[in-house]
Order: C-alpha cells, then sequence, then structure tokens
DNA sequence: TCCGGCATCAATCAAAAGGTTGAACTCCGC
DNA sequence: GCGGAGTTCAACCTTTTGATTGATGCCGGA
C-alpha cells in the first residue's frame, strides 16, 4: 500500500487527484495540504509514501514548491516527492528537480500515467513527464552556458522592457556596467541583441 | 436539479470538479468535454443547464474557452456558461463575459463558493469572482481609453522587444505608419515611451 | 452628407539608447 | 601568487526613438 500526501492550494485539483488516485488499490491518501508549510510539515508527522507536491502555492505563500521540497527531502528517511504542475518551463523544473525531487509530471497527464508515475517514485525510480526529460538530456548536450547571478539580474530587467538607464538606476550602475554586462550574456548566449538575448534565455529558462 | 456539464483538457481538473460538485445533492453531471469542439457539441446534444467552461485548452485545440462560449450561447434555449480558469487577467475575462459567460470563476475558489457560482448561474443570475468584480468596476470608471485593433497589434509585437523597423517588416507598413500608431497609443495610455506603454498596457491587460 | 476616427505614409531632427572596445579592480581556486 | 571569471566603469560611434508637421483614403455615425 502506497501512501500519498497531496499538497496544492486548489481545492479542486486536490479534489481531481484525490478522485483519480483513490480508485487506485493500492493507494491511500494519507493527507491532504493546502499550503506548502502544511504539506512539509505532513511530511515529517504523518507516515507518507509519496508526495505530490504543486510547484505554485498562490501569493498568500511564504514557501513555493520547490522550496518544500528540498525541505521535504532533506530529513533522513524523507518520502519521496513527485512535483505536479500545470507548466512546465525549465525555469520551474530544474529547481525543483535540484531539490530532490523524484519526478515531475503535468498536470494534463491522463490518469494511468499519473498512477504509473507514483508508482515508480515509491519505488524510488524517478518519472518524469517526456516532454521534461526531453529538456534535460537537451541541456546535458549543450555545455550550460549560465549566466552569472548578475548577469541574470541585469536580463531580467532587460526582460522587462527597461531601457539600459532604467536598469543602471535600479541596479545603482552606471549605464556602461549594464552594457558591459549585455555584451557577456550576448557572447555566451550566442545572440547580438537585447531581444534575442530574452528570447534564448526565456526559451532557457533563465529567467521567468 | 442543475444539469451540468465539465469542459477542460485536464482529467485531474475534471475530477476534481466531478467531485466537488457530484457531493452536492441537487447538481448532476450529465457529461464532460475534454476539448472546447467537444464541449460545444456536447452543450447542444445533451440536455444541460450550467457548461464549466475552462478557458485554456491546450496547445492541441483550435478553438479556446471564450470561443467554445460563444458558439454556445449563441443558440437560443442555450445553457449558461459559467468559466472557470485558473488566472484571472483582463485579457482573459473580458472576452469571455463578452462571449456571453454568466459567471467567472477562480479555480482557487472553495468548493462552497463553486456550488454558490452554479446555482446562481442556472438561476439565471451572474456570479463573479470578487477579483473580476473587482476589475470590472474599475474598468467602469476609467473611460476605457482602448487601443484600436491594429494599436494593439503594433503594441504587442512591441511588447516581445521588436523594434519599429522590425515591427514595420512583420506588419507590411512603412516605419511611419509604426511610430505613427505609437504616437496614438501614448496619447491613450497617458505615456511617453514604449517601454512605460508596454507596462501599462500589460497592467491594464490591454496585451498578455 | 459631412465630420471624426482609423490606418496609412513622408520627411526632418535632436535626443536617447544600443553596441563595441578597452581597461581597471576584486575574489577565488589552483 | 597567478590566472580567470565577475563586476565595475569610460569613451566612441551607430542605430533607434520620439516629436513634429503634414497629407491621403476609408468607413461609419450624426
Amino acid at each position: 500500500m502506497i501512501r500519498l500526501l497531496i499538497a496544492d492550494d486548489h481545492p479542486v485539483v486536490r479534489a481531481g487527484l484525490r478522485a483519480v488516485l483513490e480508485s487506485e488499490p493500492d493507494f491511500a491518501i494519507v493527507a491532504e495540504a493546502a499550503t506548502a508549510e502544511r504539506a512539509v510539515e505532513l511530511a515529517a508527522e504523518a507516515e507518507v509514501d509519496v508526495v505530490l507536491m504543486d510547484l505554485q502555492f498562490g501569493p498568500g505563500s511564504a514557501m513555493n514548491g520547490a522550496q518544500a521540497t528540498a525541505a521535504i527531502t532533506a530529513r533522513a528517511g524523507a518520502p519521496r516527492v513527485l512535483v505536479v504542475t500545470t507548466y512546465d518551463t525549465d525555469a520551474d523544473t530544474l529547481p525543483a528537480l535540484e531539490a530532490g525531487a523524484t519526478g515531475y509530471l503535468l498536470k494534463d497527464a491522463p490518469p494511468e500515467e499519473l498512477a504509473q508515475a507514483v508508482r515508480a517514485a515509491a519505488a524510488g525510480r524517478s518519472a518524469l513527464a517526456s516532454s521534461v526529460a526531453d529538456r534535460l538530456l537537451e541541456r546535458m548536450r549543450t555545455p550550460a552556458a549560465a549566466l552569472s547571478a548578475r548577469e541574470t539580474e541585469v536580463l531580467g530587467l532587460v526582460a522587462d522592457g527597461l531601457t539600459n538607464q532604467q536598469v543602471s538606476q535600479r541596479l545603482h550602475l552606471s549605464q556602461a556596467t549594464v552594457k558591459s554586462h549585455l555584451v557577456h550574456i550576448y557572447t555566451k548566449l550566442g545572440v547580438d541583441s537585447r531581444t534575442a538575448a530574452v528570447r534564448e534565455a526565456r526559451g532557457r529558462g533563465l529567467i521567468r
């Protein structure tokens, strides 16, 4: 019998996951959490094998699903965490997987796939949605080319449509510095304009 | 007895709505649709009082929830359509309401609120999530200042970071025309730069 | 029917922003 | 302690933008 904890801020989604998974004879839903914090508590208190974890927890929550995943998997004998989310951008997936998630599924997955993923997670095997797996492999092939923290910060503001001057003011820098960061970003991403950089970074999930 | 049709591309959400609403003694779920097209068909065929309609139908679908809503409410004796969606941006809500939706709810609504909204919709009364209602009233107070279709198109490309020249090429216009549109956009929005226009328009839900 | 809004384009010009090059300084790891 | 990566800045030049002025054709409501 696989004991499950469902963590999602949407009552409808919780009910849906419960309905879909309860019909499996070898599953038992032992708890539900509407917040990330509560999920961490319950994962520690209750006897749970697999946590179904949403990533987005609404504006009212200080902790997100990735942080909760890290908190849960940090302790010994922790349950497996299976991330179940709506969107599959790199920006979401990688932190979650780095936080120790055993699998990553999309909410539009058919019920059978969900059940299979839960069984895989319970057995310690990883279960990734194919789109996520594809992107992970893609990521392996390309040598990373990660941006530095400052560069990411600059590019994030550029992506918001700010000009170099506005970015420099926001970050208390000179325009020269901002431009310099941008040049480095361009070379790292293999592009030669701010809009191309934003597009490329979005595609790679480097910025939200 | 209120007869319901659930239209959502996510199996989990369909199951969740079913689970939440089935427990109400005066509700009967008579059909489910995984695509917008199927929802339109079923709304015409089956005896339905209220359609619970998602707005987003995934990349595999040509029709979105707002279009389906319009198609359903167009015919005589049509059921009421209650939009149930995840996000509440102006860009989403207004088309849906214009398409004839009786109500607009967010998926993070508590089950009781959902049930109340369904009863209101069945009775012909409108049911809006408070955040949506707030923005509608706000909209009433501000004298609209709507952008023309062409202006919206131009601003959308500008928001993607395109230069005037790129926009002109994409739209088969001269740069002069693009600039002309932008000037009009600026005066309508009360701003004086492209980035400010993008920010303002985003805030008002004029562009995605 | 006439007027106003919309869409289209032209030309000019100063100011702003963007991109390039080069160069310090700091911090960290080898 | 040397080298490289990251952060910061300056000077220079090119491109873009925004402001302005003005004009044409189309369409729909008063």
